[in-house]
DNA sequence: CTGAAAGCGCTAACAC
DNA sequence: GTGTTAGCGCTTTCAG
């Protein structure tokens, strides 16, 4: 049996609510006693038990964090930025992986404020109508976190992706290239399918180039399948000359497929993409990119969930974080 | 106010101990009285509190997660393992940072105590004695995950580092070289300092080599570190003519180092590395490198500590997984 | 098969 | 400043 906040009062011939209050700092104790009952928690090696603490305060110091999977890199530097500021204002995670299937997310926000979360972040592909409805059966403030919310009801923390979008197709317009592909990451994703979609249309019309359908290639965002989509992409009808790839890994992908034909980039195409994360810089050439500051989405989605447990007036819940492009060697 | 057990008992006019067991799966429930009380559950929103729970059980379904950098890929890839692991079981994730700060790793372990998690996994670069007592007040089982315990008194689960190690070198040696360089992480890794030192020294010895301390170089772990300790590296004396290098950052470092003074790999260096994450996949040649299981050793840690929480027979608390030497085209 | 009642360890009024 | 006393929402004997 642990020792309970009972046996420190005991112990120090005081009452558990002065023991409490010490461990709370509150200050209303007397210097000596508070030292006593310092001294009895020291010596008998007391731990509050934060569960029954819980129970009594209805507030658990405790967040939750659903993230689609967090051994991809854009989750866990996002997830770095949100425990670091998490641990500033004292709470804990709860973390869990939902990948992306909404039947898994609906499970793990009804088990998340089961677990009595004072919060929640959250991230996926994008909102179902079953994720909406079961967050709005909560009664903690929600934050999205590098996540659309195309109803634009929620609290968000994101970069104007179809902007970034814009300004990498234009920098290809600019280069001088008529027939940009635009390899895009699954459309399951409303960031792929309307915002850097949106982006790259809007790039093309503002200058009177026609959208060509056929160049917009959905792949899996990953290595392997961007790897070999390359052979498909090199075959499309009129010879694009410049690619903008939806994420690092497809770029590398797509950048190898190209080089091992004995082709190069940026000579025989120039590549933009998306995240700048460790792999554009590791690949030769270097990858132009827009820069995603993935840290920072995490970091401020949770200082705004912070406000909002606190029931601070919060002015605006969609905040929109400023982005930029990383020019490396991929591009002319 | 949130809807209770006592709220649910009410509108089915059965007391509460009958919708405990109903919630609970309890079979000694009338199938009639079950539906009944399932029906108002259902109508009433009725959702368990976890944190009340766990006060009246003593079990919080719960387990503390401590991580040196989520953001790294060696980390991410584990928490995977252990997440999907725990969640088989049941079990939610406080996952928390210690940037392997022994301060912070004490705090932390206080802290996940406190929360009364049933279970804990450790990952740190070494364990000092402030863990190491902090650890023996703890009323739950541990396990340290992809960590060493050099007096191999905790439940550990691993590779054979130092095995790993030397089948690198060996393979090195066996292709002609005798002057190996090993580009190492921190010295303040035991994995580093002790496992892989060892591997690398013992491979040599056993084949009447003599071992030359000037080539055992230490670095950081990250890839502009390794990039410019390449100048240093290359001047060594004797002319080494192959590496190992302690991770894939290291491994992709050096190679570009390498790469931009206009040599190649292999030609010129033979390079084998640890750990095989895409990294050692994208960059050209790919990387010949020892294939840690990140994910296995997170799953099987995970399922260590479920044995461990449910008071079973543990035969062996150091766990040991196989590895293999994947062989790509940084070696000849 | 079901109900009554005693806690789990702590916070938060409310007294003194 | 400090103590007393209700709960917080649930599990878990123990009766019946």
């Amino acid at each position: 049996m642990a020792i309970t906040i009972y046996d420190v009062a005991r112990e120090a011939n005081v009452s558990m609510a002065t023991v409490s209050r010490v461990v709370n700092g509150n200050q209303n104790v007397k210097p000596t006693t508070r030292k006593k009952v310092l001294d009895c928690i020291e010596r008998l090696g007391y731990r509050p038990n934060a569960v029954a603490r819980g129970l009594a305060s209805k507030k658990t110091t405790t967040i939750g964090v659903i993230v689609p999977d967090i051994s991809k890199n854009f989750y866990s530097e996002l997830s770095r930025g949100i425990a670091d500021v998490a641990t500033m204002y004292e709470y804990n995670i709860i973390l869990s992986n939902s990948d992306e299937r909404t039947a898994r997310e609906v499970e793990l926000i009804e088990d998340h404020l089961g677990k009595q979360v004072d919060g929640l972040i959250f991230m996926s592909d994008s909102i179902s109508d079953e994720v909406r409805a079961e967050m709005a059966t909560a009664n903690v403030p929600i934050v999205l976190a590098g996540t659309l919310d195309v109803e634009e009801q929620l609290a968000t923390v994101n970069i104007d992706f179809e902007e970034a979008a814009y300004v990498a197709v234009s920098k290809l317009i600019e280069n001088g290239h008529q027939r940009i592909v635009f390899v895009s990451g699954p459309f399951t994703k409303d960031i792929n399918r309307i915002s850097k979609r949106n982006g790259y249309v809007r790039a093309l019309e503002d200058v009177g180039l026609v959208v060509d359908e056929s160049l917009i290639v959905e792949v899996e965002n990953t290595y392997d399948n961007a790897y070999e989509e390359w052979q498909q992409i090199r075959e499309l009808a009129g010879k694009p000359t410049a690619i903008f790839a939806g994420s690092d890994i497809i770029a590398v992908g797509l950048l190898n497929g190209i080089r091992d034909e004995g082709l190069s980039v940026p000579e025989n195409y120039e590549l933009i993409c998306f995240e700048h994360s460790i792999l554009a810089r590791v690949v030769r050439p270097q990858l132009t990119s827009i820069v995603v500051p993935l840290y920072d989405l995490g970091a401020v989605s949770m200082r705004l969930l912070t406000k909002l447990m606190n029931g601070e007036e919060v002015e605006q819940q969609q905040v929109i974080l400023p982005f930029r492009l990383e020019e490396r060697n991929s591009v002319k």
